[in-house]
DNA sequence: GCCCGGATAGCCT
DNA sequence: GGCTATCCGGGCA
């Protein structure tokens, strides 16, 4: 007989420690997307995270200082950064440590609990309930997640548009660590990815690929 | 199942 | 102007 998953929300102190240390915790949690309309909130366990360890991280957005994209991770813990990339997708971080050290969890993976039929509208290419949040963008798709909820406080209750749930914290032993995805030369190099062994909702490991330079095409001779 | 390349726009140098 | 903490569809096995 399993437990039911606990609904009483993370602390801020959860967050202000060091990021190493909350992003394997993160495993197992529940974040809630609160969309306030009386369909209820579609909510997801976390599955699989990266660790992104601020300043002197050269695969952090925070790598070179604060900018105006970056500056929520330079703020207080248990806020959401979310930001667009590949000029179509959402991701999104929370930040950990104490305010000023920059660091931070990119969520990159997660099991739907409740509102599926939603979700499945925000991402009709999802072909069954295990796609709907494999992969950081996809995750962000599913919930609805995107540049406005820049900044949210995850950790101020359920008028909030996210919040985190204690939820059943994977056990140690059931966590493992490896390579960060889609980060090239030196921030490739530590095993700052951590995900649940064997859980189907894992986004597949894709080794850094650079692109190549357009120049490098076949042209007209000219 | 896998490998590959295209899409698309904001950010930073 | 080059790069990006990505995803998807098509081709092939």
């Amino acid at each position: 007989m399993i437990a039911a998953p606990d609904r009483t929300p993370l602390p801020r102190r959860f967050f202000d420690r060091p990021v190493l240390e909350v992003a394997p915790d993160l495993l197992g949690r529940i974040l809630v997307r609160h969309t306030h309309t009386p369909d209820g909130p579609i909510e997801l366990r976390l599955t699989e995270v990266e660790a992104y360890a601020g300043p002197a991280d050269p695969g952090s957005h925070a790598y070179r200082g604060r900018t105006e994209r970056n500056a929520v991770m330079f703020g207080p813990p248990g806020h959401a950064y979310v930001y667009f990339t590949y000029g179509m997708w959402h991701c999104m971080n929370l930040v950990c440590g104490p305010a000023g050290s920059a660091s931070g969890v990119l969520l990159r993976a997660g099991e739907i609990l409740s509102g599926h039929e939603r979700a499945h509208k925000h991402r009709p290419t999802a072909r069954n309930d295990r796609e709907l949040a494999k992969g950081p963008a996809r995750l962000a798709t599913a919930l609805g997640i995107d540049r406005h909820l820049n900044g949210v406080d995850v950790c101020a209750g359920p008028r909030s548009p996210m919040e985190i749930l204690t939820g059943a914290p994977a056990p140690a032993d059931q966590v493992l660590s490896g390579p960060r995805t889609g980060v090239g030369g030196e921030g490739a190099t530590h095993p700052w990815r951590f995900w649940i062994d064997g859980d189907p909702t894992v986004s597949p490991y894709r080794a850094h690929t650079p692109r190549r330079r357009s120049s490098d095409a076949p042209s007209d001779g000219t």
